[in-house]
DNA sequence: CATTATTGCGGCGGCATTGCGGCAGGGACG
DNA sequence: CGTCCCTGCCGCAATGCCGCCGCAATAATG
């Protein structure tokens, strides 16, 4: 028997299709055409993950995943038309575990299925790849490599997107300027500390051209830095 | 056969994905879903180490955590969703022995659950550095460099930091300046003994801006100094 | 009580670390 | 081949930290 997963959507097409993959991939699929059924069908069918369409009628996909994360963690990934509702979803703090633009290849829609879950249910080792970043305000997806602050995008380059990323995946946690440096080329390269220091310095400059009161990443005196949640 | 745990959490998913990894490694696993569960459960079968997550229904994690305490000293870790519920868990001086941040990795906690073990179980000549430190209304993180006084942080320097951390770790232990200056620097470090005098100075005045009545460090005329707890 | 030893504490100068602007080499791309 | 961007590093200024000094306060000693 496979993993139970609801399916939410107002467009009969890619209800009926989608569910026949999903189905052919040995998942078992509920699907509701809008929000307020799909609530309703949730609370006698519990699932192991949701997908959702963000615009639907009587109950969109945001305000459900509110309902829903009001009582459970329940996986879900958000299905958005063009890439500005995105942030809105992803911005507003709402939690969804990870988002698909239409159109989508149901190859990628499987792929990212399996990802939720496997981070969801079984592991959170995967330490190389958290498919999201949420922490607070700030939002990064490697995937796509998406860095928002506050809803609106900063574009951040390669070394950059590490290197924050390594920081806000543990809010809180110290890292030196070494740990930093792996993080971003591999490890045993060798390069000057101060190196780090500059990407900071763009980091944070990139992000008060957004928010001039930025300050979340802090520095440690004579240890290193830390992102502060 | 393996060291008993006790795993509680009301997510089912986290309950499942970490049983599944904490047996892989040898552990023996029994899962609640909430607190008063687990409370019954665990005095039936006894466990060795007990893992709680803070937010559950019914009862929550601290008060779980008093419950037990009430009667034993088992040990344990706690898991937490955001940072603030750290301070306001720990802070409370409930007596974990250690927490974790979701989200987090499988990996992180079986090193935390090995060490809280090892330290569990010598107890008192066991030297390793333990992951947090707790005594009265001092909390000592040096994985994040936290170092709070009744609920609020309170910043030090790295030499401060090491030299808190040597009195707090073993609270009522006498140490000489000799002792904290090779806790502060490496040993066969040169230095006037004055000096220690001098940090102490500083911890003493920075604990003091949050509590004007704070002496819990203490000092032994001809002595040295030690930390009252 | 007088004397001496030890500690508290303010402060200061020197050193280390960091922020930041800027620059030049190199790679990507047109 | 030209242009743009990324990147690593340098150098200066600002800031933080540390070790020590000197004096007052306190504790031991007799």
């Amino acid at each position: 028997m496979g993993t139970r997963i609801a399916l939410v959507d107002d467009d009969q097409n890619i209800l009926t299709s989608v569910s026949l993959t999903l189905e052919s991939e040995g998942f078992e699929v509920d699907c509701y055409h809008d929000g307020e059924t799909a609530l309703r069908g949730l609370a006698r069918r519990p699932v192991e993950l949701a997908v959702l369409d963000i615009k639907m009628p009587r109950m969109d996909g945001m305000e459900l995943l509110q309902k829903i994360r009001g009582s459970s963690s329940l996986p879900v990934i958000f299905l958005t038309s063009k890439d500005d509702e995105l942030d809105e979803a992803l911005g507003l703090g709402m939690g969804a575990d990870d988002y698909i633009t239409k159109p989508f290849s149901q190859r990628l829609l499987i792929a990212r299925i399996r990802a939720v879950l496997r981070r969801a249910g079984q592991d959170e080792m995967d330490m190389s790849a958290p498919n999201i970043i949420r922490q607070g305000e700030l939002l990064m997806d490697p995937d796509r490599h998406l860095c928002s602050w506050k809803g609106t995008e900063v574009k951040l380059t390669v070394t950059e997107f590490l290197i924050l990323q390594a920081l806000a995946s543990r809010p809180g946690m110290v890292k030196n300027r070494d740990q930093l440096m792996d993080a971003a080329y591999g490890e045993s390269v060798f390069l000057d500390d101060r190196t780090i220091d500059s990407h900071i310095k763009r980091l944070r400059r990139k992000i008060r051209v957004q928010d001039t009161t930025f300050d979340n990443i802090e520095t440690l005196y004579g240890i290193g830095y830390k992102y502060r949640a």
